[in-house]
RNA sequence: UGCCUCAUAGCUCAAUGGCAGAGCAAGCGGCUGUUAACCGCGAGGUUGUAGGUUCAAGUCCUACUGAGGCAGCCA
């Protein structure tokens, strides 16, 4: 008999049909005269509910034998259910457990666990409601992300984990070598001999893929990367991970206000498609975990984001109504806290900033004919921050030049990112999303550990 | 990295400087339709670690370790 999975037979399966099941048991209910045991195989929040009677062989053995956590196979018949609670459920006629979960050491119970608790037993909390949810939405917004991009014609390019260069300025890179750290070549002038190193100069884990996308949307036109990217920054807050996925888009021949629209369509997308594909995880969400869920994401869907340059917002946060730890002034970067005031309170829905100061933006960045601000736009949600960072990229050689030199970068470094402007350079633009910040705002969880499998952070890369 | 908070039973939390407790889980018993099942019973502790103050420390002080929140960095 085909196994059938247990979300299949919620929705479709039909009384009197005989089917086989796997999974594992979320709780059991004994009664005098028979019992019920919840069986979950992760394709569904909601449980199968297996009816065990005691003319089943060996009951009181396998019945002890299915506690919570216990993997079990079982086969039977549909039948409908004669209580409130479901639709169908299904009486077993027959029970192989694979492994048993002792309930005195596993650390799973038929209750609410705290997150902090749950992050102590990563290997097991996948196995909750709350995770189960998380990594189907999680799934969802990848297969929604690459069905946006791949109905459009954008290429999926894979950028490199391994890169030489260091000068994009995202923050602090994790170093990769093979050398033996006891024992690591030196020069005479007794510096690190880096030639002697499996590529023969320093080597580091990607901080972003934008250069490389760029270098594709140059043959491509229209381009993506989704991948991990990773940040060695000693960041403790529950928005930043030391690895964590990027997807990042790259047009050519687009500017900002392209660039723009794409992003919110595409978040609008993603939104619109969970909604769609994971009805029953979002609703769980919108009761435990954060009850503006749904209401949110209705509102990306249906209203166009905020959209306003640097020089206003910073107007608007002057004459705010609110004291902010943190000055407010032309030319400083925004804080969390005015970033947040524009999302959350003032406009309460996305907000895009445009055209920041040259000077607290990446080299990269198109300089703007006032020579004082870039064709950046960062896009902030409320409560997470800023979701989507990008940019209109400096297409003119000459200018993107003299901007790499007044940034203190050595253009050596660049001399193929370079070469994309002297050979057939177009205007292009792209921008970068946090796919964990993403999930984040979909489903209102508070602390980005919690809706990646394997969480790596300061301190943290235990599973 | 900085500031703040926290660490007590398997989990979530109580306990005025004065006998360390509850709910849930787990165990045992009961219950003919449960679904966070319900009812009853018993068990469960070197109060994170190391020092210190005190007649007396879970409680006050110091350090360390770990966790959480906020901030910076960013996505």
């Amino acid at each position: 008999m085909v196994t059938r999975r247990i979300a299949d037979l919620l929705r479709n399966g039909q009384p009197d049909e005989s089917v086989k099941v796997q999974g594992w048991v979320r709780t059991k209910r004994e009664l005098k005269e028979f019992a019920f045991v919840e069986v979950n195989d992760g394709s569904s929040l909601a449980n199968l509910q297996v009816v065990l009677n005691p003319d089943l062989s060996d009951y009181a053995k396998v019945l002890k034998q299915l506690n919570t956590g216990a993997s079990v196979e079982v086969e039977g018949v549909l039948v409908s259910s004669p209580a409130k609670g479901q639709r169908i459920e299904l009486k077993a006629s027959a029970v192989t457990v694979y492994g048993e979960a002792d309930p005195e050491t596993y650390p799973l119970q038929k209750k609410r666990h705290s997150f902090e608790f749950l992050r102590e037993i990563g290997h097991l909390r996948s196995r909750t409601n709350s995770f189960g949810a998380v990594f189907r939405v999680r799934n969802a917004c990848a297969t929604a992300i690459h069905q946006f991009f791949q109905e459009r014609g954008f290429i999926w390019v894979h950028a490199p984990i391994i890169t030489a260069s260091d000068c994009e300025g995202a923050g602090e890179m994790f170093a990769v070598t093979s050398f033996d750290l006891k024992d690591v070549p030196r020069t005479e002038k007794q510096e690190i001999d880096y030639s002697k190193d499996f590529f023969g100069r320093p080597a580091y884990l990607t901080v972003s893929g934008q250069l490389e996308a760029e270098v594709m949307a140059m043959a491509f036109s229209n381009v993506y990367t989704f991948g991990p990217t990773f940040r060695a920054e000693n960041s403790n807050t529950s928005r930043h991970l030391a690895e964590f996925w990027m997807v990042e888009p790259e047009m050519a021949f687009c500017d900002l206000e392209g660039d723009m629209d794409l992003a919110e369509e595409f978040l609008k997308y993603i939104f619109k498609y969970v909604l769609d594909n994971c009805p029953e995880d979002m609703e769980f969400f919108n009761q435990r975990i954060d009850n503006s869920v749904l209401a949110t994401a209705e509102n990306i869907i249906n209203n166009q984001f905020e959209r306003l340059t640097y020089t206003d917002a910073i107007a608007l946060l002057e004459k705010a109504d609110k004291q902010f730890e943190y000055p407010v002034s032309w030319g400083l970067d925004l804080q969390s806290e005015h970033e947040r005031y524009l999302a959350e309170e003032l406009f309460k829905k996305p907000v895009i900033v445009t055209d920041y100061p040259a000077k607290i933006k990446a080299f990269y960045m198109r300089l703007n004919d006032d020579e004082k601000t870039v064709r950046a736009m960062d896009i902030l949600a409320p409560k997470i921050g800023e979701i989507i960072g990008g940019s209109q990229r400096e297409e003119r050689l000459e200018m993107l030049q003299q901007r790499i030199e007044s940034m203190g970068i050595n253009a050596k470094d660049l001399w193929w990112y370079l070469d994309l402007r002297r050979f057939g350079t177009v205007p292009h633009a792209g921008f970068g999303l946090g796919f964990e910040r993403l999930v984040q705002f979909m489903t209102g969880m508070g602390n980005i550990r919690d809706v990646i499998p394997f969480p790596r952070a300061p301190l943290s890369v235990e599973f």
